[in-house]
RNA sequence: GCCGCUUUAGCUCAGCUGGUAGAGCACAUCAUUCGUAAUGAUGGGGUCAGGUGUUCGAGUCACCUAAGCGGCACCA
């Protein structure tokens, strides 16, 4: 007998090999009508694989792990689907990912998008013949000669690097059958129809690019057609925000083709700009921090003894003299900061020494990596490097991640997560020193109050990095803030302070951005706000426009002292009518509209009007000035 | 860089199975002076991304190149 404890916290007995179909049987026939899955000690299982004793729960549509299951599962059907639909192809992975899932397919005719409509269909008849899902424990020896006999390499070579701890569980549904660790919904008909092919896109098997390429296709799947319907509206009103979309409607940037990955920045989006970088240099002066300007060509010997060169050397931009001289257009900071930090003799009383710049920056990105201004090949990074003493890194730490909240929070972006991104295959310095760098920067972490996520591997090569991510409109990460602990560079650059003890010492250099760059930043900001950004980052920050042009003469006086105030200010004078006029700047997010006709000319008052608002407030130009500079004085002014 | 897709007027997009380009908005001119999300009329504007080929004839078909988009890989 297993011993079930449910929800409620009663305990019953049920035979030996009762599966959780039995359980829900015996309750009630709605219950195991509606129930997909078991939840046994927290672990989702088959709802007819025999359960042990523990906690048991019954999962049905409406629980969040069924919908992964439902995901996974609509990517067996779509497995099958193909695999009737264009035999010879093989199926390699499959798994459900945020909002839906992807298959992997090995095939030598590329798939296309128009072949979705067809596979969609095959996958909806397979939903409708409601194919049981079954599942087998196979012999690993059995299982991997079964499916080298069937063509299915990728699958063979996934079994032998299970584990040989491991079940090897096989799951069959109708004649179809895969290799998967499951859990599975009962049949097919559970899949529903709430589904739909989104993307096809290559990728490398196991994510290495020296393997082959597989195809790719991707799904969205929800328990029901209307999350289906409320997601694909979602999608589609996140696509609005799309930075290259909304730039290219406000007039802020473009980019073209003689500049791959170079923004032009037009005057609307400089403002921005401006308005952002000012903000900063006031954050990181009022840090402690000094700002520095350093060369944009630096020789090659220089890169080379950073060991930038030989990591990094083939995507630098190069420029070669007359004479003979090989170059490099910066494609950082650190190594120029290092060389203002050798200037003379330091005293450990100096540190913590915390040097920025607003370094602009040139890379050259894969092309397939371009995006938008996201992802550029020239950029301005918000860098920064602190020169401090072993014993100051977590202080440090601490110090700047306050800073970094604080301009998030000021900018409106919700920090998605931080990731602390450990010792990379290519690195500089030993194991030992790595070892410290790791524990330190962690236990910094910790210190300063954050959770974060682990990726092995994913360090820079001279030491761990804290990584920032934010979200894009469409749900897109972008890893925009940065710290970075360093005890390589200051060796390889001869960096060194006098001590307490009249001895020379290495200090430790830490690596720190906030925004990351100028770019990517202003495009998550730009996606964030969709536009409508708050008054004191709007690049225009109202229009006063005239009703008729008898006003036009007080328009301008109005106009000329909202600029006197400080505001940013257009008018508009044309003729035309005023609900011509007000959608005009409502659709360019102008965040305030200030009407004035006949009466306010008279009257000396404006009819403000705000972005989003159909309400208008009537108020003299001088309550309205106080009104308007009081909300665009940036935030970190009103503290 | 790799895989798939896309590229037509300043912008957003039509253009059927090949028969030498079209709409809306924008722009210009004229009329209209109007009270909070589109006033009307007229007009100008295109080497159909670039190239090569197939064809009597190519925006349309094939191939090459480039950029963009979606992923993958990369990301100091």
């Amino acid at each position: 007998m297993i011993d079930l404890k449910f929800p409620d916290g009663s305990v019953r007995q049920y035979p030996e090999g009762s599966s959780g179909r039995d359980v829900a049987a015996a309750i009630s026939k709605s219950l195991e009508k509606r129930t997909l899955l078991v939840r046994l000690d927290g672990e989702l299982i088959d709802f007819d694989r025999p359960l042990w004793s523990g906690a048991v729960e019954f999962v049905d549509r409406s629980d969040p792990d069924a919908l992964d299951t439902i995901r996974h599962d609509t990517a067996h059907v779509l497995a099958e689907a193909v695999q009737e639909l264009f035999p010879g192809t093989q199926v390699t992975i499959g798994p459900n990912v945020e909002d839906g899932f992807y298959y992997d397919f090995a095939r030598d005719e590329p798939f296309s998008t128009d072949d979705f409509a067809a596979i969609e269909k095959k996958m909806r008849e397979i939903v409708d013949r409601d194919e049981k899902i079954v599942r087998e424990e196979w012999d690993r020896d059995v299982a991997i000669a079964h499916f080298e006999e069937i063509g299915e390499s990728y699958k063979a070579q996934i079994i032998r690097d299970i584990p040989a701890d491991q079940q090897i569980s096989v799951y069959r549904q109708g004649a179809w059958k895969d290799l998967c660790r499951g859990p599975h919904l009962p049949s097919t008909k559970h899949v529903g129809k709430a589904f739909k092919l989104t993307k096809l896109a290559g990728a490398y098997w196991r994510g290495d690019q020296n393997n082959a390429q597989l195809q790719r296709i991707y799904g969205t799947a929800w328990a029901s057609e209307e999350d289906l319907a409320a997601y694909l509206k979602r999608v589609e009103e996140a696509e609005k925000r799309d930075h290259r979309k909304v730039g290219k409607a406000m007039d802020l940037f473009h980019i073209q083709e003689e500049g791959k990955g170079m923004v032009f920045w037009h005057p609307k989006g400089w403002t921005l700009y401006r308005a952002l970088e000012a903000y900063m240099r006031r954050m990181t002066e009022a840090g402690g921090y000094v700002e520095v300007k350093t060369p944009q060509i630096l020789d090659r010997s220089l890169w080379e003894k950073s060991g930038h060169w030989e990591k990094f050397g083939h995507a630098m931009f190069v420029c070669e003299t007359d004479e003979g001289e090989s170059l490099a257009v910066k494609p950082m900071n650190c190594p120029g900061h290092v060389q203002i930090f050798n200037v003379g003799q330091k005293s450990y009383r100096e540190l913590p020494l915390r040097m920025g710049e607003f370094g602009s920056c040139h890379r050259f990105e894969p092309s397939g990596g371009l995006h938008g201004i996201m992802r550029v090949r020239a950029f301005t990074q918000d860098d920064g490097h602190i020169f401090c003493r072993d014993d100051q890194i977590e202080s440090e730490t601490t110090t700047f991640v306050k800073l970094l909240y604080q301009v998030y929070e000021d900018l409106g972006v919700e920090l998605h997560s931080v990731k602390l991104a450990l010792r990379p295959e290519l690195r500089a310095g030993t194991d030992e020193v790595w070892d410290i760098a790791e524990q330190k920067l962690e236990r910094a972490a910790i210190a300063a109050g954050m959770t974060v996520e682990m990726l092995p591997g994913e360090g820079a090569f001279y030491g761990p990095k804290l990584e920032f991510h934010l979200k894009d409109a469409i749900g897109r990460t972008w890893q925009c803030g940065t710290l970075q602990l360093d005890f390589v560079l200051p060796e390889r650059l001869d960096a060194e302070y006098v001590g307490e003890d009249g001895q020379k010492h290495r200090p430790v250099m830490l690596h720190r951005a906030i925004l990351g760059t100028f770019e990517r930043f202003l495009g998550i900001l730009i996606e964030n706000y969709g536009g409508a950004f708050p008054l004191w980052l709007s690049p225009v920050q109202a229009v006063v426009a005239t009703i008729t042009s008898d006003a036009d003469g007080f328009a301008d006086e109005v106009a000329a002292k909202f600029k006197a105030a400080g505001l940013r200010v257009e008018t508009d004078l044309r003729n035309e009518k005023v609900g011509y006029k007000i959608r005009e700047h409502s659709l360019a997010k102008v965040p305030v509209i200030a009407v004035v006709g006949r009466k306010e000319a008279e009257e000396g008052k404006v009819a403000i009007r705000r972005l989003g608002s159909q309400e208008q407030t009537v108020v003299t130009v001088e309550e309205a000035i106080t009104m308007l500079t009081a909300e665009a004085t940036p935030p970190d002014l009103r503290r």
